[in-house]
RNA sequence: GGGGGAGUUCCCGAGCGGCCAAAGGGGGCAGACUGUAAAUCUGUUGUCAACGACUUCGGUGGUUCAAAUCCACUCUCCCCCA
């Protein structure tokens, strides 16, 4: 008999609120259980706040459960209020189309996507034809506007303006529910914490329209200890796509996590035994620091696959600690001509500073080194001697590596 | 349509004729301390051929020896009334 997929939620820790928890347990046990989750296709690539949904979804096809990833294609043309204080850009169909296709490439790695197994759908389909009068004949008597207005993603919107055009979505995101129900029987959407007015919308419309119950349920948003948004750097979102982030700065994202979050990031974004996670949340000091080793291995494993986890760490072995490879560093191929530049020229050259200015100051600050010595003399130049086989290890700041390629 | 207010460097936010490349905070970067963590401390944070030069304060055009600061026009946003 296998593990109820609810208690597997709990114990992970994933969950933050549900309808009905009784009932969702129940409904999840049943033959032919089928959830929801939606995802706009913003991007060309998936992020690190993807993966919860993800790893939710994938537990749950483990469990029986039919998962359904919804594209919001349709929505795409308005934009989520929830949780952002700007009107996000209108996308065309194409670069939806080019968007999802990536989504699910990288989906692939946790969902098997064999015969119906993911059900993939995209509210496009019903929302571009749905015709004005009809829809708001069908879903417009069943919303208050003044409900509407409680709701709290659009009552922190009321100071900075909210338009006809956002104030849609709640609506139009209870009729995908609806539309899944009645496409697919689907009676469970699970979604972020900050969809819960969304989710039960979309619950409440079903009930009034069919007389059919459904559930949602909300996750917890991967927050950082000091209550951030996991998965932003400096450079923005942390991608799945490696063309867009490397291995390398996926797993080293892992690796710097704050000791608050590893085990946390554990259960939720990894398939790790719960007992050996709670083994590492016994940890304390320094100890912990083995634990983000291991969690940046898991997580990057699943991924990018063991393959590139493996060399991720390795490379990072070698850099902190000696021995091991390198090639999953991040590296810059340099034109023989390019020797006897200096670094200062060279770094902004090959954009791996923002300026000859950042250059210069990273050098003056004593944050270049050139083979672990820092470069000292501010107008030091690059000679070839100083590679060893064509390769130039050089590192920016405490952590930032960068392998020189010299061009044959 | 009428009335009022605002647009400043990555973000927030001071400045309201020269002392302004522009306070303060946040964030970023570097250094110290550490455990590739956090916290803390220090420095730094427009660009460049760099003790100097050049370009920035929504846009354009003026006034002035001198403008982020004054004037005109203009664009955008917000609030109140209709």
């Amino acid at each position: 008999m296998k593990q109820d997929v609810y208690d597997i939620l709990l114990e992970r820790d994933y969950v933050a609120q549900v309808t009905h928890e009784e009932e969702v347990r129940h409904y999840l046990s049943e033959e032919g259980a089928t959830f929801y989750v939606g995802f706009d296709p913003t991007a060309d690539s998936l992020h690190a706040g993807h993966l919860v949904q993800i790893m939710i979804m994938s537990h749950m096809q483990q469990a029986g459960v039919r998962p359904i990833a919804l594209m919001g294609g349709g929505t795409g043309y308005i934009g989520d209020p929830s949780g952002r204080t700007d009107m996000r850009a209108v996308m065309t169909p194409e670069v939806i189309e080019h968007n999802v296709a990536c989504f699910v490439k990288q989906m692939e790695r946790f969902l098997d996507f064999s015969s119906g197994r993911v059900i993939l759908d995209d509210n496009a389909n019903w929302l571009v034809p749905a015709r004005y009068i009809d829809f708001i004949r069908e879903v417009g008597p069943h919303f208050t506007v003044n409900r509407m207005l409680a709701a709290d993603c659009y009552k922190q919107r009321l100071d900075a303006g909210l338009t006809f055009l956002e104030f849609n979505y709640m609506m139009l995101q209870a009729y995908d529910f609806l539309m899944l129900f009645r496409k697919y029987g689907c009676r469970l959407q699970a979604g972020g914490d900050d969809q819960w007015s969304n989710i039960i919308a979309g619950t409440e419309l079903i009930r009034k329209k069919e007389q059919e119950a459904a559930y949602g349920l909300t996750f917890k948003l991967l927050e950082t200890a000091d209550g951030q948004k996991m998965g932003k750097t400096a450079k923005g979102a942390l991608w799945l796509d490696e063309n867009k982030c490397s291995v390398y700065d996926f797993y080293q994202y892992w690796r710097n996590l704050d000791d608050a979050d590893v085990t946390k990031c554990m259960r939720m974004l990894t398939f790790m035994d719960l007992e050996e996670i709670g083994a590492y949340d016994k940890l304390e000091g320094a100890a912990i620091n083995e634990g983000k080793v291991r969690l940046a291995y898991e997580v990057t494993a699943l991924v990018h696959g063991p393959d590139k986890a493996r060399q991720a760490e390795e490379a990072a072995r070698s850099l902190f600690g000696g021995g091991g490879d390198d090639t999953a560093m991040p590296s810059q191929v340099i034109g023989r001509q390019e020797l006897g530049k200096s670094f200062i020229d060279l770094l902004a050259g090959h954009k791996l500073v923002k300026s000859k200015g950042e250059a210069r100051r990273l050098i003056e600050q004593g944050g270049l080194y050139v083979q672990d010595e820092p470069v000292r003399e501010l107008f030091t130049s690059l000679t070839e001697d100083l590679f060893t086989d064509g390769q130039l290890i050089i590192r920016l700041g405490k952590k930032r590596y960068v392998k020189l390629v010299l061009e044959d």
